[in-house]
Order: C-alpha cells, then sequence, then structure tokens
DNA sequence: TATTGTTATACTCTATAACTATA
DNA sequence: TATAGTTATAGAGTATAACAATA
C-alpha cells in the first residue's frame, strides 16, 4: 500500500491546497495521522454542490417555520402558482415546477380536503380542471407569503440587498435556459 | 364563492404582476378562463426557490454523467472529502457535509466493498477509524472530479466566468454562516 | 394517436431511537 | 457522562407503468 497522497487535478480551477502530510516517519505509522482541519476547497469550486448546500440551508429554515400553515415547500409553491394563476390546471403547474404528475395527486387531494383549493371544470377542455384558491386559501396564501419573505432574510443574513438580486438573477439563469 | 383575486402582498420586493383577469362576465362562467402564461413572478423573488431549481438542475446532469463511475451526489463528495484529507473519520464528513451518520453507513460500506477507500485505525480515538482511498480510490476520484469540473459548465452554458466566482461567493455567504 | 388525471408501486433520500465500545 | 460508529426502522420525496376519459 502507497503512502497516502493527495489527489490532484491538472485543471482545477482553483489551487487545490490539502494540508499538510506527515514526513516520512523511521516508524512507519499504518493509520496515519488525525485530520484537524477538513479541506472542502474542490467541493467549494462546483456550483452544483454550493447550489444544493445553500438551498438545504434555507429549506431548514423554511420547513420549521412553514409548519404554522401545515405547508411544506412543494405545497407552497403549489398554492402560490394557484393563488397567482386561478384557473390553472395540474398538468401546467408539473410543467412549471418540474413534478411528476403522480406525485401532485395526493398534495391537491389534501389541500382540497382542507379546504384551501376547489376545482372548478376546465373552460374548453373536460379531461382537465381549473384549480382555484378558496377564500380561506387566499388567506391562508397571503400569510404564508409574508412569512417566506421574511424567513429568506433571516436565513440569509450575511448578503446584501444588492446581492440578492444578483444571486436570484444568476440561479435564474441556470434553471431557466432559454430566458 | 367571490370572484378569483390574485394575491397580493404589501412588501413584495418586486412588482407582482399577475396575469390580465377576466372582466366580470353578464353570464358568469362558474370556471373562469383557462391560464395560458403561467406567472411565477412571486417565487421567482425567492431565493429558497431559485437556488433549489438551480441545484436539481444541475444535479439532473450530474446523475448520468457519474453512473459511468457509479457514484450519486453524496458518494462524490465523500470521495472527495476523503481524497483530500486522508484519515477524516465518519462523524467529520458528517459534520462538514451535514449528513446524519446513519446514512452514512452504508454509503461507506458500499465504497470499500468495492475497494475505493479502506478503513485504518485512527492514531488517537480507538473508537474513531480513519479513512483513506485506495489507489483505485484516488484513479477513480481523480477522473470523477474531472467529469464534474466539465459536467458544471455543461450545465450552466449561460454563466460567464465572472459570474460563476460570484454565484459561488454569494452561495458560500448562504451555508457558510461564520466566514 | 396523444394528453389529462389517476392508481399502484417501488426506489431513493433523510431522520430518529437505541445500542456498543471507547473517551 | 459524552462521543464514534452502528443497527433497525420510519417517513418524505421522487420515479415509472398502466389505466380511463377526452382531445
Amino acid at each position: 500500500m502507497t503512502e497516502p497522497r493527495p489527489v490532484r487535478l491538472p485543471d482545477s480551477p482553483l489551487p487545490i491546497t490539502p494540508q499538510a502530510q506527515p514526513e516520512a516517519d523511521p516508524a512507519p505509522v499504518a493509520a496515519g495521522l488525525a485530520v484537524e482541519r477538513v479541506d472542502t476547497s474542490f467541493l467549494e469550486t462546483l456550483i452544483g454542490y454550493n447550489a444544493r448546500r445553500a438551498a438545504l440551508t434555507i429549506i431548514a429554515t423554511f420547513i420549521p417555520r412553514m409548519a404554522q400553515f401545515g405547508l411544506r415547500p412543494v405545497e407552497f409553491s403549489v398554492l402560490t402558482l394557484i393563488g397567482h394563476n386561478p384557473g390553472i390546471t395540474a398538468r401546467q403547474l408539473c410543467a412549471t415546477l418540474d413534478l411528476q404528475p403522480p406525485n401532485l395527486v395526493g398534495m391537491i387531494k389534501g389541500l382540497e380536503k382542507r379546504s384551501l383549493l376547489e376545482k372548478r371544470d376546465h373552460p374548453s377542455d373536460r379531461r382537465a380542471q381549473g384549480l382555484h384558491l378558496t377564500p380561506a386559501g387566499e388567506s391562508q396564501l397571503e400569510q404564508a407569503q409574508a412569512t417566506a419573505l421574511a424567513l429568506e432574510v433571516d436565513a440569509t443574513p450575511r448578503l446584501t440587498p444588492l446581492e440578492r438580486v444578483t444571486l436570484l438573477r444568476l440561479l435564474r439563469k441556470i434553471y431557466q435556459p432559454d430566458h
């Protein structure tokens, strides 16, 4: 077995500088030295890694604060889109939020059972149903949206208003390829 | 039942401009009009929503390209950290990547069975084990890292190099509160 | 023939409780 | 008493196949 060797890449965009390694020991220690500070420099060069970590951080604040409304992240998105788009269909929700139709069925059913939304006949397609908020749903959504705006700022306290705008613009460029 | 009313917030950071609504109809249509273009303006003001959508977009490219190495996103992160931090413990991996220890056990076991990493005695704590890549693991990791760097650029074609640097910096400010 | 909504189902991911060996 | 690693298990999230009604 060879001496543990830090991985290096030829084209790394940032210098990869691992911990100082133990010099060759006269009495070789099979286990090596303990790691004191974890080097995360390579992962931090990856947008996917950083975006995922940031999203999970905000969601970790979102979930407990939205629990008062009984809304999980995707349920909040669904309710928001119905509120701003009365008569939207399940198919349109799936396309907009990148959901699989079977996974939306139970969600709609639950929100309907809680009297937050209702299905109506679609005006031109008898296969489809238009989704509409009830007055209770609209009231709930208004409070939930205010909570969402406030918690986002609380969850990202180190971002300035300008940085927020910049960040939103760059993130949209990733998942909206044709805008 | 009242006329469908678009939700408005007093303090919305961006103007919320829903679709033009149907004027009051002399013969009231219970179902309303169909939605033509979905208004997502409110969700697009939320960093959490945009970060999640962007992360999922990149991961959707990551998964099929990393399948050739049999590495899923978290497995790639684990292998990377072990490669750059020989002797790191499971506890340190969990703390760094925000994983639950029980969820790491099977992953380590699988990577060990594939001879990509090995456990060694920890030099000072007999409860813990130091994790090290095998030569096969290091080789695999080098190729996987090169693939990860390339696919990120492919998955975010509309970002300039400067925008990438800016985005990484802002995302890190979210999930690294004390840097 | 294609699409909307649906059911059933399976697979992955994540979280909690409880245990052991050691610090 | 606290911590590192582990087991078992439950829940949430996500994916595919197949179907009825309608386009």
